[in-house]
DNA sequence: TCGAGTCTGTACGCTCGCGAACTGAAAGAA
DNA sequence: TTCTTTCAGTTCGCGAGCGTACAGACTCGA
C-alpha cells in the first residue's frame, strides 16, 4: 500500500520550476499544447484576466460570451436545485477550460460556473473561439478530446455522489482540487466544500474533524493544508485514483507535459492494473 | 394539473404510426436527421441488429468496435464500483447513440454499456463512422450537439443521485424511460431499476409499492407500467422535467421530429416558465 | 481593544436507506 | 403435475446524514 518513490513533494505550493517547451509562458495546458498556428490566432485576443473568488462565471441558461482558460486557481460548474441546494458537476482549472458547450456548437450554459479559489486565466470572446475552432480542427479535435475528460469525471462524480461517503468523497474532494491547483494547501470555508459536495456544512466540519485528528489534513478558518497526501488517498475512495487515472490519460494522449499531484508515474501502473 | 389534451396515448407501447419524412424508415433520430449525403454514404454498412436482454455491448477500457444507434430498446451505460456496485450514467435509445466517446476522438469506453430492455438497432464499424465523420463535418456537428444533450443528462443525474430520495427518483427514471421506449409499459426487474439507481433491491420494492398503491405504476413480475403518467410526473423530481426540456432542446436544434412521451407540446412551456 | 462578522465545533432527534436475512408467489421446464 | 428458478414483499436492527440550533473561536476593522 505504501509507495517507494517521493511521490510529491509535500506542502510545497507550485512545487514544479521547469519550465514547458514551446507555449510554457501561458500557464493553461490546453493553450500550451494548441497548435502554434492556432495559438497564434488567438494570442492577440486573449486577456489576462484575475479570477476572484466567488465570482459567477457563467450564469445557467445565459449565453456563453467568453471561454476561460484558468492559469490559476479553479473554477466550479455547479448544478442548482429549485429549493437552493447544491453540487457541483465539473472542476476546472489550469488543465482545463470554462465554456465547454461552444466545443459542442451550444452556446449557452447549462449550468452555473463560479470561481471557487481565487486565481487568474485568460479569456477569449465566443465568437473568436469558435473562429478558431473552424479554421484549426486539429485543435478543435484535440479540445474535444478535453471534452470527453470532463464526461468522464462527471460519469465518476455521479457514481460517487451515490455511492460513497462524506469522508472519502471529501478526501478525494481536496486531492482533487490539491491536484489542480498544484498546492497542498488553498483557501476553502466548510461552507464551501459542503456546497460543492452537496452535503450540510455540519457534515463537512464532521469528516475534515476526522481527517484532521487523524492528521491527514489540517483545517484552519478557511485555510486547508493537506498534511499526509498518503495516507489521504488511502482514505479517499477509489474515484480519486479512477479520475486521476483519466486525466493523465488526456495529457498523453495530448502530449501534455504537466507536473504535481496528478500526475504521479505510479498511477498509470495503478489503473491498469486493476483494469481486468 | 390535468392537461386538456391527450398527451399520450396511454398502454400501447409504439403507438406512433405517422411515418417520419425524409429517412422515417430508419427509427433512429439521430440517422434520420443526419445530411442525406451522410445517411446514403452509412447505409451501406449499417446493419440492423436485435438488441437482446442483458447484452454487453460494451465492455470497460475496451476498443469501441462499432457504435450502435438503437430503433427500440433501450441501452444504459453503467458505471461499477470495484465492490461491484453500481450506478447508471447514461441512457441510450432511438433519440441517441452509444459510442459517444468515437465523437470526440477517443477510441475506448471508460464504462459498460448493456442493454436495458430489448429491442434492436444499426450498428457501424467503428472504422466506418469514424470516416463519416471526417467526411461530413456538419454531421459530426450535429452529433456534437448530442454529446451535449448527453453531458447535461449527466450532470442532472449527478445531482439527482446525491440530493432526491428513491421515490422521486424511481419516478423519474420510469419515466425517462417510458419516453424513450415511447411506451407506458416494458420489461423490468427490480432487480435491475436497483442496479440503475444504486439502490438496494429492497429499496425499490419499498419506492415501487408506495407508487402502486398510490396508483402511478402497476408492477408485476419484471412487467412495468405507468399507470397515472400525470401524478407520476408530479411524484418525480424536477430533474425529470429538467431532462426533457433539455432533449427537446436537442431536437429543436437538430430540426428532428420526434413523437411520444418526452415531446408533448406542454414541456417547453413548463421548462420555459421556471427558467427565470 | 473592542465589537461585528465570519467560520467552526457540537448536540439532538429524526429519517432514509443499508445489510442481511426469510417468505411467498409466479413462471417455466421436466 | 411437480420441481426449480426467478422475482417481489417484508422484517429488523443499524448507521449515515439531515435539519436545526447554539456556542465558541478566530479575524478584521473601527
Amino acid at each position: 500500500m505504501k509507495t517507494s518513490k517521493p511521490a510529491r513533494k509535500a506542502n510545497s505550493p507550485r512545487a514544479q520550476g521547469t519550465p514547458r517547451p514551446s507555449n510554457a509562458l501561458l500557464e493553461n495546458y490546453l493553450l500550451e499544447s494548441a497548435p502554434a498556428k492556432a495559438l497564434e490566432a488567438m494570442k492577440p485576443h486573449l486577456q489576462h484576466v484575475p479570477l476572484s473568488l466567488g465570482h459567477l462565471i457563467y450564469a445557467p441558461m445565459k449565453p456563453i460570451r467568453e471561454v476561460f482558460f484558468p492559469t490559476a486557481g479553479l473554477i466550479s460548474v455547479v448544478a442548482t436545485m429549485k429549493d437552493g441546494s447544491t453540487i457541483e458537476v465539473g472542476l476546472v482549472s489550469k488543465d482545463g477550460m470554462a465554456g465547454v458547450p461552444l466545443l459542442l456548437g451550444v452556446e449557452f450554459m447549462r449550468n452555473e460556473a463560479m470561481v471557487q479559489i481565487a486565481g487568474s486565466g485568460y479569456t477569449l470572446k465566443a465568437g473568436i473561439f469558435t473562429q478558431i475552432l473552424k479554421q484549426f480542427p486539429e485543435y478543435h479535435q484535440m479540445l474535444l478530446r478535453y471534452v470527453d475528460s470532463r464526461m468522464s469525471q462527471m460519469a465518476i462524480t455521479a457514481a460517487c455522489n451515490r455511492l460513497h461517503h462524506v469522508e472519502e468523497r471529501l478526501a478525494r474532494w481536496l486531492l482533487s482540487v490539491s491536484d489542480r491547483v498544484e498546492s497542498d494547501s488553498f483557501f476553502l470555508t466548510q461552507e464551501f466544500v459542503a456546497t460543492m459536495l452537496g452535503v450540510r456544512r455540519a457534515g463537512v466540519t464532521l469528516a475534515a474533524g476526522i481527517l484532521q485528528k487523524a492528521g491527514l489534513i489540517d483545517y484552519r478558518r478557511g485555510r486547508m493544508r493537506i498534511v499526509d497526501r498518503e495516507r489521504l488517498e488511502a482514505a479517499a475512495c477509489e474515484c480519486y485514483e479512477a479520475g486521476r487515472a483519466d486525466l493523465l490519460e488526456l495529457y498523453s494522449a495530448q502530449g501534455m507535459a504537466p507536473s504535481g499531484g496528478a500526475r504521479s508515474s505510479r498511477v498509470k501502473a495503478d489503473a491498469a492494473g486493476q483494469a481486468g
